[in-house]
DNA sequence: AGCACGCCGACT
DNA sequence: GTCGGCGTGCTC
């Protein structure tokens, strides 16, 4: 009898594959683990085994595995249904979805090796100078890459001549794969046990007294000992008696002592766990009892509590309650808000309970994560993570937490899976039959829509935490301001008394300036060009830390020109303002304050932002001006000012969802003013005062803007009255883009009629050299979404099979944000 | 996604 | 004439 598995590879392929393993290998195999398999002609890969079975495959022969790479699954049955579920949804592979599921540790892939050939002799002379080069290489390393090999013989294209070499019996290749998960090993130590007797031990001791610096060590390892009854590392014996390695070694060579290895995670929380949570106030009770309350008849729950109300205790409630009961806790967040502050402060509560997980943890640390989450640790019962969390091995999973529901960020663009954590968590929640709590000081549209449909439960926290009144906002109108020649650059007079009367009092001040659209492009002021990016549609922008020209979208810079490349003049002005114009021109009104800027220029390497915000928090900083980063959940005490230099860009966006992300961000901006006693101030500086979103901004009337959207978005056939999906047409070729799209809309107006838009060109049309058009496609709600998708599944096969169009790359975005 | 096979321009 | 460019198609 034979045996097969089916494997998910982590590549962008939509089938499984079947591989043939012996009987003790099918004894051994379950769905979840991992088998290191040769895919293709050479290359091996990590596969994960969805089923074992004995039905060979019909019309080719099933390769046979390499090796079993797990001695049990790594991977849940419940996740497998999850990664299921995210590739019909999103519409996309299962290897997809394997790959962004998996920590990086997890995938290993091979690599080509190239060694010499020890056994043959051949001529040196028949070598071409290429091959000779790299024959010549290998006398000095005994291995080379396929890239070394590309650097040696400088070009891209190498394989034909490593082809000749092997031909010629001078070089050999190796598939070499890398080593995966590395367990850390601590080494410990201790004494023989020959010598736990008191006279072996004195015996020992007396003999030494011609090795002091051994008799030294050994004396304070029993002091070691005597203080606590932990093992000893052999670090911390070198350090406490002043030794060395060597002479550690030379005891354990004596066999005095014992050397020993015992296997640890990196991530260990050391801190105390303070007792008593904080008490919550009266109406954050009454919030966590109504949650408690919504859940007995609802699966989730918006949580609308407005900013500084404090949610987060009213969370931390509720985990307790779960992990009394032993169940898992996810704290999903959007990853800016993963910060130092807050997880310090969930530390505090939940100790070495709390694992976080996160991008920026190295690949170790996260295999251990999920090992721990997997195992039902205890030191992983509390999960916090940004958006990929949702793909750990849960078991015994009770209560999801999404914080900040309504940000984007959530949902994955590029690559696929295109998958919104939020939404999957729900469907997460739902295998445990767990709990869902959504939290928000702006609740999405869609969210606050199903609330109200009664789909999701709802809570209401509309007073802020120790009774700190919501902040005074006021609109200014520089439009009036620039007439009456009332503004100073780029500030209103009402804003620059604004700040000085809080630098007076010794308060901070937050002034906010969108990213978007505001990048300092460089002009020439005589022929009006700006440079442009080779490869995008887009100019270049200024960055004066490094005094360059540089491409957002591809990377692409250069120094900054001296002269116009297109007339030489000399005549260069920055146009566009961004944090930097603004803190330019603070530095010169304020001239005795310190100014601090966080965006993307400042906030770089590992502990940039950390560095800001904790100078910004020691009152180091008076006056901080920034980007969409500053609206994220970080607690300033002494902000009395938050200062809104241009809402008009951000209202001006062309999306469907302008307005609504815009009263968020303004909202959650204007939430860092005032945290305590004394009320905030907020002022937005707008040509638009009479905007209907700034009014309602102004007012804090969420339900006013809701039911505003809400109408549009019906009547304009949006989330959530319509499902959209956004297909995405990119090739090199222009117009081959334009045919390609146009066939595409054009079959799909036959099946959805006046449901699709486009195609259009997005705004920047052109990164890395590749043009890009889009079709939108919009689902009623009575129409299967299912069948729907089955249709442009079906479309997109007979476009891949069209000539023209060959090359043309289809990517299919749900949920497009 | 890789990676091989296969068909056309430009350099020894 | 070969070398190397990339378009086409398959991978258990
Ligand atoms: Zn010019
Ligand atoms: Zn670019």
């Amino acid at each position: 009898m034979s045996y097969f598995i089916n494997v998910i590879l982590p590549i962008p392929l939509d089938k499984e594959f079947t591989y043939s393993i012996n009987k003790t290998e099918a004894a051994f195999l379950q769905p979840g683990m991992r088998v290191a398999v040769q895919f293709g002609k050479s290359k091996i890969y990590a596969a994960l085994v969805t089923k074992v079975h004995q039905n060979p495959p019909l019309v080719y022969e099933a390769k046979e595995i390499e090796h079993i790479l797990d001695e049990s699954p790594i991977v849940t049955q419940h996740q497998l249904e999850l990664w299921s579920w995210i590739s019909n949804y999103y519409m996309c592979t299962k290897g997809e979805v394997m790959r962004a599921a998996l920590p990086g540790a997890f995938l290993l892939e091979s690599e080509t090796i190239i060694l010499k050939n020890e056994k043959s002799l051949f001529d040196e002379s028949l070598l071409k100078d290429d091959e000779f080069l790299i024959y010549e290489a290998l006398q000095y390393q005994s291995l080379l890459r396929i890239q070394e090999v590309m650097n040696i013989v400088g070009k891209k294209n190498v394989l034909p001549v490593i082809k000749r070499l092997i031909e010629k019996e001078v070089i050999t290749v190796q598939e070499e794969i890398y080593e995966q998960y590395k367990p850390k090993i601590v080494r410990y130590i201790r004494l023989n046990t020959t010598y736990t007797k008191e006279e072996a031990l004195r015996d020992l001791l007396d003999t030494m007294t011609r090795a002091p610096k051994q008799r030294k060590v050994l004396m304070h390892l029993f002091t070691l000992q005597a203080q606590a009854t932990k093992p000893i590392k052999v670090n911390e014996l070198i350090k406490t008696s002043n030794s060395s390695a060597a002479v550690i070694r030379a005891l354990v060579d004596k066999n005095i002592l014992d050397e020993y290895h015992l296997q640890t995670d990196r991530v260990q929380y050391t801190g105390e766990v303070t007792e008593n949570t904080k008490q919550l106030s009266e109406y954050q009770h009454k919030a966590y009892e109504e949650i408690k309350h919504s859940f007995e008849t609802k699966d989730v729950c918006l949580f609308h509590g407005v900013t500084s109300s404090g949610k987060t205790e009213v969370y931390v409630k509720l985990i307790e309650q779960a992990i009394q009961k032993e169940e898992q806790v996810l704290y999903l967040l959007p990853e800016i808000a993963l910060t130092t502050q807050l997880i310090s402060r969930l530390q505090e509560y939940f100790g070495e309970k709390l694992t976080v997980y996160h991008s920026k943890y190295s690949v170790n640390e996260r295999v251990e994560a999920w090992n721990n989450v997997k195992t039902k640790k205890s030191k992983a019962q509390v999960v916090i993570g940004a958006r990929s969390a949702i793909f750990l091995p849960f078991t015994n999973l009770g209560l999801i937490i999404v914080d900040e529901e309504h940000e984007n960020t959530f949902k994955q663009y590029d690559p696929a899976p295109r998958y919104h954590a939020r939404d999957t968590a729900i469907v997460l929640a739902k295998m445990f039959c767990a709990k869902v709590v959504l939290g928000s000081a702006t609740p999405a549209l869609e969210t606050y829509y199903n609330a109200r449909q009664k789909k999701y439960g709802l809570v209401q926290l509309t007073r802020r935490y120790g009774d700190v009144l919501m902040p005074d906002i006021n609109l200014v109108d520089i439009k009036t301001k620039y007439r009456k020649k009332e503004m100073t650059g780029h500030f209103s007079d009402t804003l620059l008394t604004g700040i000085h009367d809080a630098l007076k009092e010794g308060e901070q001040v937050i002034l906010f300036q969108n990213r978007r659209g505001y990048s300092p492009v460089v002009e020439c002021n005589t022929c009006g060009h700006s440079p442009q990016c080779p490869n995008c549609d887009v100019s270049l922008t200024f960055h004066s830390y490094r005094n360059q020209l540089r491409c957002h979208y591809c990377g692409y810079h250069i120094a900054m020109p001296q002269k116009c490349m297109a007339c030489d003049s000399v005549d260069l002005t920055t146009k566009g303002f961004g944090t930097e114009q603004i803190e330019k021109e603070l530095q010169e009104l304020f001239p005795d304050h310190n100014i601090g800027r966080m965006d993307q220029d400042t906030t770089r390497g590992k502990h940039g932002y950390e560095k800001i915000i904790s100078r910004f928090e020691e009152g180091d900083i008076d006056i901080m001006v920034g980007t969409q980063m500053l609206s994220k959940g970080l607690d300033f005490r002494n902000v009395s000012l938050v200062g809104i230099m241009n809402a008009d860009n951000l209202l001006n966006f062309p999306d469907f969802r302008a307005h609504e992300r815009s009263f968020q961000l303004m909202q959650q901006v204007a939430g860092r003013a005032g945290r305590t006693k004394k009320r905030g101030k907020v002022l937005i500086q707008t040509y638009n005062p009479f905007h209907q979103i700034l009014q309602q901004v102004s007012v804090n009337d969420y339900s006013g803007m809701f039911t505003d959207q809400i109408e549009e978005r019906h009547q304009y056939k949006y989330p959530p009255f319509y499902k959209i999906i956004k297909i995405t047409g990119k090739h090199k070729d222009y117009n081959r883009v334009n045919e390609a799209t146009n066939w595409l809309a054009k079959s799909f107006r036959n099946v959805f009629n006046e449901n699709v838009l486009g195609p259009e060109f997005p705004p920047v049309s052109r990164i890395r050299n590749q043009y890009h058009k889009n079709i939108v496609i919009k689902i009623p709600q009575g129409q299967s979404l299912n069948k729907t998708k089955e249709v442009i599944k079906k479309i997109n096969t007979s476009f891949k099979s069209i000539k023209e169009f060959s090359g043309v790359r289809v990517i299919i975005n749900v949920d497009n944000y």
